[in-house]
DNA sequence: TCCATGGAATTGACGTGTCAATCGGCAGGT
DNA sequence: ACCTGCCGATTGACACGTCAATTCCATGGA
């Protein structure tokens, strides 16, 4: 199939030493980053990176509320996630489900005022944290590589989906 | 406090539109990245993440086997974590905990010729996804520029520590 | 009318991760 | 000998995620 390669084995199908160090440093490195914020945030506000999420979604929404199923599309989630991580939410106040009037056996998510306030007081800290970790830490060259980085891993994971 | 300061000064704590969005790019782009491989992981051999760092640990180790706390230094987690997921990894007869003759209350962990096995036949398949789905999406110079900004990254983090 | 079919959402089982106890043994000091 | 403290490791409680059922209801044939 495919033999015609520049390297002297055909078809290399593995990366090389530097490529792996390199792969191991990036996701380690993402996955500590990523930990550091949420326990910031966790820190500062009690909320988790989840919790954030949705509250964010919600106080954008229109009326503060929003469809379950489009709540889990506008943040990415699958359903079963998000209907558990809001039945976690709920017990704590921050957001409150209802029936909803329009769809049948559909549910509506809507914003409590704990929640709002739990937003509103989270968000300073929160977007101060990305800024001192992980904006700070790059140079503007960096910053911009790594949008790219991200834009051609998304790409090529997209176009993989089809494979 | 810092109220009344325009956006030009030098004392803005927030990111800009533009770094927020290069943040999310970046964090959200990660994810889905380690998920596909883990994904992929799982389903060439039935091994999670865990259990391939645990397994690859125990491969490189002196008669395959390595203290609990060693093995939870040389991988990074937690002890707790480690320990957790070691039963688990030990209900599937990957691995043989036992106590160590040298140390007190100390416990040693081996590899088992199913965890052997089970490694083996990992190995090639998830070098290859890691290829495929990160290397393969970038160009050298991205590439490179991952490192660098992972090194960067890692380094602020490093730093902030004790702040 | 009755059934199956499908969409929206929830639930249960289970793997995973963190944090705070807890356990068991071995100091060191008195 | 006794108490206290530490150290290695485990455990329990709980949050989080995924996958495979399951529930509820509406609707479109037969």
């Amino acid at each position: 199939m495919t033999s015609a390669t520049p390297e002297r084995r055909r078809g290399r199908q593995l990366p090389t030493a530097d490529e792996l160090r390199i792969w191991r440093d990036f996701i380690e490195t993402t996955e500590a980053l990523t930990s550091q914020v949420s326990t910031r945030l966790q820190a500062d506000s009690a909320l988790s990176p989840g919790d954030y999420a949705v509250l964010l979604a919600l106080s954008e929404a229109q009326g503060r509320k929003m469809r379950s199923s489009a709540l889990a599309a506008h943040i990415g989630w699958e359903r079963s996630r998000l209907s558990h991580h809001l039945g976690r939410m709920e017990r704590r106040g921050l957001i409150r489900r209802q029936e909803c009037q329009t769809v049948p056996r559909g549910s509506e998510v809507l914003l409590t005022p704990t929640g709002a306030d739990a937003f509103r007081n989270a968000t300073f800290p929160h977007l101060r944290a990305i800024r001192e970790l992980f904006v700070d830490a790059l140079t503007p060259e960096q910053l911009r590589a790594a949008g790219e980085i991200a834009a051609a891993l998304r790409a090529h994971l997209g176009t993989r989906r089809e494979d």
